[in-house]
DNA sequence: GTCCAGGGTAAGC
DNA sequence: GCTTACCATGGA
């Protein structure tokens, strides 16, 4: 176990903010998260005090670049539009939120899946191909599937797992990274404009999902997904186009503390 | 029972 | 180029 230090961190905001769908918040302030076929359990002490079940090394070779623990926050927080009202606000609720490193097929095939469910169906989903045929890690704990190995399930039961009409687009990308006529690694190196272009061109990869991959796996920071919730922010507060041109770089975090605001809003 | 969800595709204009 | 019907399913 290892103790590190974080400005702009909260487990709980992270888990709500809907980049990740791995994450499972144990009670208020400790939470189990499962990426690159590991399990870690971190624990909030404080102080921005987190504890977290990793040596050194793994920390250093993984878990400090999936939190993005390398880039200070405050920094986009401040250079949010001081007449923007609404934004600041956002950023104010929800600035212990990160933006996560997730690896790209895993991020790929969850937001294909998220198309048209809520967070918690898309979690439902997730979960049950873990199961399914993901290597066991841990007790209850299983990693996200290989592309090999969600490429080898039959329609039916990629269909079980509650995939609906989505089940072929999950099944022709999976088969495709399998086969490698795409190579999501080598994509990394590719610009912006590159990237979304090589991710649109999976079947059932529009603008929406592309951009989430963009934005959650490959960490642009600019890219900028519209769902129905920033569309809703976006005719509510910006007269129906938020101005990302004024955020050159980095509108994409500003995007997810907009998302989570809203969120939160609606709930009550 | 009804409404809605981190949308995309294909067909039609 | 821009609309529109249709898609399956579960959570709230």
């Amino acid at each position: 176990m290892i103790t590190i230090f974080s400005g702009n961190f909260n487990l709980r905001q992270i888990a709500d903010s809907g980049q990740c769908f791995r994450l499972k918040m144990l009670d208020d302030s400790q939470a189990y998260v499962i990426a690159g076929g590991r399990l870690l359990h971190i624990a909030e002490k404080g102080g921005g005090r987190l504890e977290l079940s990793c040596n050194e090394a793994e920390y250093g070779s993984f878990w400090q670049d999936y939190f993005d623990m390398d880039s200070d926050y405050s920094v986009y927080i401040g250079a949010i539009d001081p007449g923007d009202d609404f934004l600041k606000k956002a950023a104010e609720f929800g600035r212990g939120i990160r933006i996560l490193r997730q690896e790209p097929f895993e991020t790929l095939i969850s937001f294909i899946i998220s198309q048209r469910k809520n967070i918690p169906a898309i979690q439902s989903s997730v979960e049950k191909l873990c199961r399914l045929c993901g290597k066991r890690i841990g007790e209850e704990a299983y990693a996200f599937p290989s592309p090999k190995a969600l490429a080898s399930l039959s329609e039916k039961e990629l269909s079980d797992c509650s995939l609906g009409y989505r089940t072929p687009y999950v099944r022709e990308a999976a088969r495709r990274v399998e086969a490698g006529e795409a190579d999501l690694d080598a994509m990394k190196k590719l610009s912006d404009e590159e990237l979304y272009e090589e991710l649109v061109s999976f079947y059932g990869v529009g603008k929406k999902v592309a951009n989430c991959v963009m934005l959650f796996a490959y960490h642009r920071i600019g890219a900028f997904p519209v769902d129905v919730w920033i569309k809703r922010i976006e005719d509510g507060h910006y007269g129906g186009r938020f101005p990302v041109e004024r955020y050159p770089g980095f509108a994409g975090v500003l995007q997810q503390y907009m998302f989570f605001y809203s969120r939160f809003e609606k709930e009550r």
